[in-house]
DNA sequence: GTCTATAGTTCGATAGAC
DNA sequence: GTCTATCGAACTATAGAC
């Protein structure tokens, strides 16, 4: 293969280069406006300054601002939920047929997602997801049941199984509850930073982790009848 | 006075009905667009139409969108948080100088808000409420810290004695989640009723009272280093 | 206090050149 | 695959009549 062969290799592998970088910049542009002002609070316009792109880019590579969105949670929704996922297998693997402890399950839950808040990607998409959590809009709606339902549904069954003193009941709102808790927890507004006047920082994402699992497992343990 | 006098005073009761039939019901419709689309997804000719107005008739009452916005928080945050300082009140007073118990003081926390619940104003507000709290922007994190901050604090200190044995931080992040979880839950984005197959409903005032003080009681006293 | 009319922006999306 | 240019609609806010 000559010379020109080569050019010619190299010079699509730039272009598959430059195509992905446009791509790819347009989704972490989006994803960093999304977290700050919310779907509505960002334009079209603003992502195409923030990715350097024009706008008609936007929407070649994604269609639509609303499809646009959507990439973004299906893309960190399975990053986190695989992990959570292979966790949650993990601690039963090692249970040897018995029952993990409620505090393993609760880590395999918990610690995937705050921990995500180590990159900024993880602290901009913790903001978008607590912003689509309590948004009762149909369109968030649906995407809350096509991303988070499943891996939700494979929890609750984890804690029926290490919590077979609760009722039906119990477990679906201690699931709920603390769902809530770590996705608003997650959202990092710095209201403890403000409040503990700078002594606490929800950016310490070990201490939140402790106190999250500690608070959870003690939580859902409390909501027995018995 | 004669039938003249009569018809001024009855004319102007009736005008100044008309001036707060008109104010109230902007700020009505505003609530419920702002609950359901957020303050960006909101416009001012969707105030203007769901109240039946002139668009022009929000500024001159309410000034701007923001301001507009900021009333409603004002409003609800006033007449919740009013509820809450009298419960924990209450609750110090009962114990004739000894201490309540955490669920009495956790009980202030959670009623007054899920109780809103009954009226459809309590219900949009939540949802205000719920994005408001995990919104990072610098405008929400004013508004969080000039209408939240305060009973915040009143609350941790409440914390603090009912719970001696807990450390600075194990309080305030113990009062952080417990706000997370309960601010989120009210949200009622009826993820409990589909994942549940129907069997739970977040509308249920009562028992969403019942799970959040016992979850949360059981969670801040778990928080403990001992 | 309430309206109509509109100024001045900004929006999402597309057409068409390269 | 990326750009410029632009359409048509929607936005916040205000001016001015009544």
């Amino acid at each position: 293969m000559g010379p020109i062969g080569q050019e010619i290799l190299i010079s699509e592998k730039i272009k598959k280069m430059a195509v992905t970088k446009a791509k790819d910049s347009i989704l972490e542009a989006a994803e960093r406006l999304f977290a700050q002002h919310g779907y509505s609070g960002t334009s079209m316009r603003m992502v195409a300054e923030e990715a350097g792109v024009a706008q008609a880019l936007i929407h070649y590579h994604c269609k639509s601002k609303e499809h646009l969105y959507e990439m973004i949670i299906e893309k960190r929704s399975t990053m986190i939920n695989q992990i959570r996922r292979q966790e949650l297998k993990r601690c039963f693997d090692e249970a040897e047929g018995g029952v993990p402890s409620l505090e393993e399950i609760m880590q395999s839950f918990v610690r995937p997602a705050i921990e995500s808040g180590r990159y900024s990607w993880g602290r901009d998409f913790s903001q978008i997801l607590a912003k689509l959590a309590v948004s009762d809009e149909t369109r968030s709606r649906e995407l809350v049941h096509k991303y988070y339902d499943p891996i939700a549904r494979e929890f609750i069954d984890a804690f029926k199984k290490v919590l077979p003193d609760l009722s039906h009941s119990e477990v679906y709102w201690g699931y709920l509850i603390t769902t809530s808790a770590v996705v608003s927890s997650m959202a990092r507004t710095g209201r403890i930073n403000r409040l503990s006047d700078g002594s606490l920082d929800d950016g310490n994402n070990e201490q939140m982790i402790v106190r999250l699992v500690q608070y959870a497992v003690n939580g859902m343990r409390g909501l027995t009848t018995l």
